[in-house]
DNA sequence: GCCACCTGCGTTTTT
DNA sequence: CGCAGGTGGC
C-alpha cells in the first residue's frame, strides 16, 4: 500500500468502496463485511479529503478503539499524502477527549494535570470506600461494583441520578446490594477530589462538558468538519453522544462497522447505536460493503453460515470472487495437552508442505488459560511462538510502582497513587497511619497534600514524622521535575525513593526480571525525551502520553512466530492459517453467556469474528477433557460446531484420536496427564525401539554443543559428535548406543540433554 | 508492622 | 492450577 501515486488509490476500489470514499459530505453510515476493506475505505476517505477536497487536518478527527488501529491507519494515510497526516485529530476516543479535557480541564474543575486512573487503581479505590463505609465486602465486590459503575456512566447516567432512578434502585434491591448508589457517589467524589478521571469519566465527562459549556462545545464543534467513526459497533452511548454533538454544526459524520463483530457488549457497546444512527440521520447515506478480499469461498460461507443462526442482525450478503480452498479440519482430541500436541504437529506439517513461515499461523482461544497447552506443545516442536495479551507491561507492579510515584509527585491529590507508594519501600506508615491522613482530609475537606504535610498534627507518634519526611521527599522530586526532563528526573525518582535499590537487593529471578522491567521503563523514558518530534520533554508530558497506552509500542516479540491470542485479541487481524481451538461447551460458548439469548448471539459473533480471521485455511479443534481449575473434567463439543454448514468441515482422522474416552473407563484419562505421554501419540511417531524414560520431556536445543549426552524417544541414549549450520537448518549428529549415527535436524528431533 | 501460611475463587476485556 | 487476600504467629 505504499508509495501509491496520488488519485490513482480511487481505480483500486470497487464501486461501493468507492461510493464510501468520495460521498464526503453529510451523515454516512458504512456496514462492512468482514475481510471487505473497511479501513481501506476510511483512510482512504480520510486521504481524499486532503487530497482531493483540501480539507485541513486539523479539521478531521478520526476516532478508532485501540491506538493500534488508530496508528495503523495514520500510517496508511500517510504513504497517500505524507506528513500532513501527522496533524489529523486521530486516536481512541479516550485519547483524543483526555487531550480535549486537559485543555478544558478549569471548566469542570480539574486541574489540566489530572490522573488518569485505570481499572485497577479504580478497584483498588473502590475497595478502599467500601471498607470505609463498613460495607460486606463479599457481596460489594471490586469488580461487581465497578461493572455497576461503569455501566451507568457508559449510559451517562450521573450519581445523583442513579440515586433518583427507580429502576436502579429496585435492581440493586433485588440483587441485595442497596448502597450501589452510595458507593457510586463517594467514589465520583473522592475521584474528583484526587483530581482524577477514570477512562468512563474521560468520556462521561466530556458529555458533561459540551453540555455546560456552550462555548466550548461550539469551538470543537467548529474545529471539526469532519467526524469519523471506526468500529462502530463498539461504541457506547457516552461515545455517540459525543460525536453526535461534535458533528451536530456540520453534520459530517462518517461510522464505519459490522454488526455481526459486536463483540463487546459487555463493557457497554450498544448495537442499538447503529438503529439510533439511522433514526437520528434520516437522510443518511448507507453504503454496504459486502465483497470479501481476504478468505477463500469456503470460509466465508462457513462463516455466513454461522452467523445466519443469529436473529438481531442487519441483513447483508457477504461474497467473495476468490478460490473455493480446502475445507475446515475439525480436530479431536481427547484432552488438553493432547489439543495441544495435535495443532502443533499440524501446524508443523502445514509448514512443510505449504511451505508456510510461522508468521502465518494464528492459534485463537477463548480464554487466555488456554496458551499453556498449547506453549507446551510449540515448545517441544521447536516452533517458535508469541503470546499476545496476558499482563500488559503497565499493569506489572513494579511498573505500576514507580508510575504512582510519578503521578504523585505530578499530582500531590492522588490518593490511590499515594496509597500505593507512601509505605513503598517500607517507611514505617503502615495502612492504619495512611487511614487517618485520608479520612482527616476528607472529615476537615482540606487537601492531602497539606495533611502530609503537617502529619504530626494528624498522626502521634513516630508515624507523623515519617509522614512528613515522605512529604519532604516528594517535594523534593517536584523540584527535580521542575528542572530535569522526564529521563533525570525519572532516574532520579526511581533512585531516591528507594525503589530501585528495593529490586536490586532482590536476588530472585522474579526481583531481577522486575529490576530489568524498570531499566526498560526508564529506556521508554529515555526514548521520548529522545525523540526530536517530541517539543516538551518534562515529565508530565510522557506520564500524558502513557497513561492511555497499552502495549502496543512495546511489540519486542519475535516476528517469526506463531501467534497465539484470544479471539477478541484477533478482531481486525487476519492470518493465512487460523486455528480456532477449545471449541467445547461451556468453554466457548462461556458458561457465562449461556442465560440469555442475546449473551449467546454475542458469544457467536465472536465466533464469526475467529473463522473470518483466516484467508487461506481453517482448523477448528476440540477435547474430551480439560482441565478447568485444576479438576480434570470431561467436555461436550461445542454447539458452534454444528452451527457451521457441514459441507464446510471434515474429520481430520490423522490428527485426531478415534475414540472418545471418557476419564471413568480410560486408562489414559487418568494416567497421561501425569507422564505426558498419551498412546494415542503412537498414531503419529512410529513404534519406538526405544522405551523413552518415565520422565522423558524434549528439553530446549538451543545450546546443544558437541559431547553432550542426549535421549531420543526412538534411538535411545547417543552422544553429539557434531553440530551443523544455524536457524531451522541446525543440525546434529549424534552416535547412539543402539541404533548408530543418525543426523537430526533439530527444529523436529525430541532430544532430551542427560549432561 | 511484617511475614508465612492457608483458603477460596475464577475464566472474555479495545481504554 | 495460580493468584490474591485474610489470618495468625512473631
Amino acid at each position: 500500500m505504499s508509495n501509491e501515486p496520488q488519485g490513482e488509490y480511487l481505480k483500486s476500489l470497487n464501486p461501493p468502496q468507492r461510493e464510501g470514499v468520495i460521498n464526503t459530505e453529510g451523515p454516512a453510515m458504512i456496514i462492512a463485511g468482514a475481510g471487505s476493506g473497511k479501513t481501506r475505505v476510511l483512510t482512504y476517505r480520510i486521504a481524499y479529503l486532503m487530497d482531493a477536497h483540501d480539507v485541513d487536518p486539523f479539521n478531521i478527527m478520526a476516532l478508532t478503539f485501540t491506538n493500534k488501529a488508530a496508528k495503523e491507519m495514520r500510517n496508511r494515510i500517510e504513504s497517500v499524502v505524507g506528513n500532513d497526516a501527522r496533524n489529523l485529530w486521530m486516536g481512541t476516543f479516550h485519547s483524543v477527549f483526555a487531550r480535549i479535557l486537559r485543555a478544558e480541564a478549569s471548566r469542570l474543575g480539574y486541574t489540566s494535570n489530572f490522573t488518569i486512573y485505570d481499572t485497577d487503581d479504580s478497584k483498588s479505590l473502590i475497595k478502599t470506600i467500601v471498607k470505609e463505609l463498613n460495607l460486606d465486602d463479599k457481596l460489594y465486590k471490586p469488580n461487581v461494583v465497578y461493572n455497576r459503575i461503569s455501566g451507568a456512566k457508559n449510559r451517562l447516567i450521573s450519581h445523583q441520578e442513579y440515586q433518583n432512578n427507580p429502576i436502579y434502585l429496585e435492581d440493586d434491591t433485588i440483587n441485595m446490594r442497596p448502597e450501589m448508589g452510595r458507593i457510586y457517589k463517594v467514589y465520583s467524589e473522592r475521584c474528583f477530589k484526587a483530581n482524577a478521571m477514570d477512562f468512563d469519566d474521560l468520556l462521561f465527562n466530556t458529555n458533561i462538558l459540551f453540555q455546560q459549556h456552550a462555548d466550548v462545545l461550539n469551538k470543537y464543534q467548529h474545529r471539526f468538519h469532519y467526524v469519523l467513526i471506526d468500529e462502530f459497533q463498539d461504541t457506547n452511548l457516552s461515545q455517540y453522544m459525543i460525536a453526535k454533538k461534535l458533528a451536530a454544526v456540520n453534520q459530517n459524520i462518517c461510522v464505519v462497522g459490522d454488526d455481526a463483530q459486536s463483540i463487546y457488549a459487555f463493557r457497554g457497546a450498544d448495537i442499538q447505536n447503529i438503529l439510533n444512527f439511522e433514526r437520528d440521520y434520516p437522510d443518511l447515506r448507507i453504503i454496504k460493503l459486502e465483497q470479501n478480499y481476504r478468505s477463500t469461498k469456503t470460509i466465508v460461507d462457513a462463516a455466513n453460515s454461522v452467523i445466519d443462526k443469529n436473529k438481531a442482525q442487519l441483513k447483508k450478503n457477504v461474497w467473495t470472487d476468490n478460490q473455493t480452498g480446502e475445507l475446515i479440519e475439525l480436530i479431536k482430541a481427547t484432552s488438553d495437552n493432547e489439543e495441544g500436541k495435535l495443532i502443533a504437529s499440524s501446524i508443523f506439517e502445514t509448514k512443510m508442505q505449504s511451505h508456510a513461515s510461522n508468521k502465518e499461523f494464528a492459534i485463537l482461544y477463548r480464554t487466555n488459560s488456554q496458551s499453556r497447552s498449547m506453549e507446551e506443545a510449540l515448545r517441544r516442536m521447536n516452533i517458535k511462538y508469541r503470546v499476545v495479551g496476558g499482563v500488559s507491561f503497565y499493569q506489572r507492579r513494579e511498573i505500576k510502582d514507580l508510575i504512582s510515584y510519578i503521578r504523585f509527585v505530578l499530582n500531590h491529590e492522588d490518593e490511590t497513587s499515594l496509597r500505593r507508594i507512601i509505605n513503598l519501600p517500607k517507611r514505617g506508615i503502615g495502612p492504619g497511619t495512611v487511614e487517618k491522613l485520608v479520612v482527616a482530609a476528607n472529615d476537615h475537606d482540606i487537601s492531602l497534600w497539606e495533611v502530609l504535610q503537617k502529619g504530626k498534627s494528624f498522626v502521634g507518634g513516630r508515624g507523623g514524622a515519617q509522614v512528613e519526611d515522605f512529604a519532604t521527599l516528594i517535594r523534593s522530586f517536584k523540584l527535580t521535575v521542575g528542572k530535569k526532563d522526564a529521563y533525570d528526573a525519572a532516574s532520579i525518582i526511581a533512585k531516591n525513593s528507594g525503589l530501585l535499590k528495593d529490586l536490586y537487593e532482590d536476588k530472585t529471578v522474579e526481583g531481577l526480571n522486575r529490576y530489568e522491567n524498570v531499566q526498560e521503563l526508564l529506556n521508554a523514558i529515555k526514548e521520548f525525551t529522545d525523540n526530536p518530534d517530541v517539543e516538551d520533554k518534562s515529565l508530565s508530558a510522557f506520564l500524558q502520553e502513557v497513561a492511555l497506552l497499552t502495549d502496543e509500542d512495546r511489540d519486542d516479540s519475535p516476528h517469526e512466530a506463531v501467534t497465539l491470542m484470544t479471539i477478541h485479541m484477533a478482531k481486525g487481524l487476519e492470518f493465512p492459517y487460523i486455528y480456532v481451538v477449545g471449541l467445547e461447551e461451556e468453554l466457548f460458548p462461556s458458561q457465562m453467556m449461556l442465560n440469555s439469548r442475546a449473551d449467546l448471539e454475542e458469544e457467536r459473533r465472536l465466533f464469526y469474528v475467529a473463522i473470518t480471521r483466516a484467508k487461506i485455511k481453517l482448523h477448528f479443534s476440540y477435547a474430551r477433557n480439560r482441565y478447568r481449575f485444576g479438576r480434570l473434567k470431561t467436555c461436550e463439543p461445542s454447539r458452534f460446531l454444528e452451527d457451521v454448514d457441514p459441507s464446510f468441515i471434515r474429520v481430520n482422522r490423522k490428527y485426531s484420536s478415534s475414540e472418545p474416552v471418557s476419564p471413568s473407563n480410560s486408562y489414559f484419562a487418568k494416567n497421561f496427564v501425569k507422564n505426558n505421554k498419551p498412546p494415542s501419540a503412537k498414531k503419529f511417531t512410529a513404534p519406538p525401539k526405544h522405551t523413552p524414560s518415565p520422565d522423558f520431556a524434549p528439553s530446549d536445543t538451543s545450546g546443544l554443543a558437541e559431547g553432550m549426552k542426549v535421549e531420543h524417544p526412538k534411538f535411545g541414549f547417543g552422544t553429539v559428535t557434531k553440530m551443523d549450520e544455524e536457524g531451522a537448518n541446525r543440525k546434529a549428529k549424534v552416535d547412539f548406543e543402539k541404533a548408530g549415527e543418525k543426523t537430526l535436524l533439530l527444529s523436529f528431533a525430541k532430544l532430551r540433554i542427560l549432561e
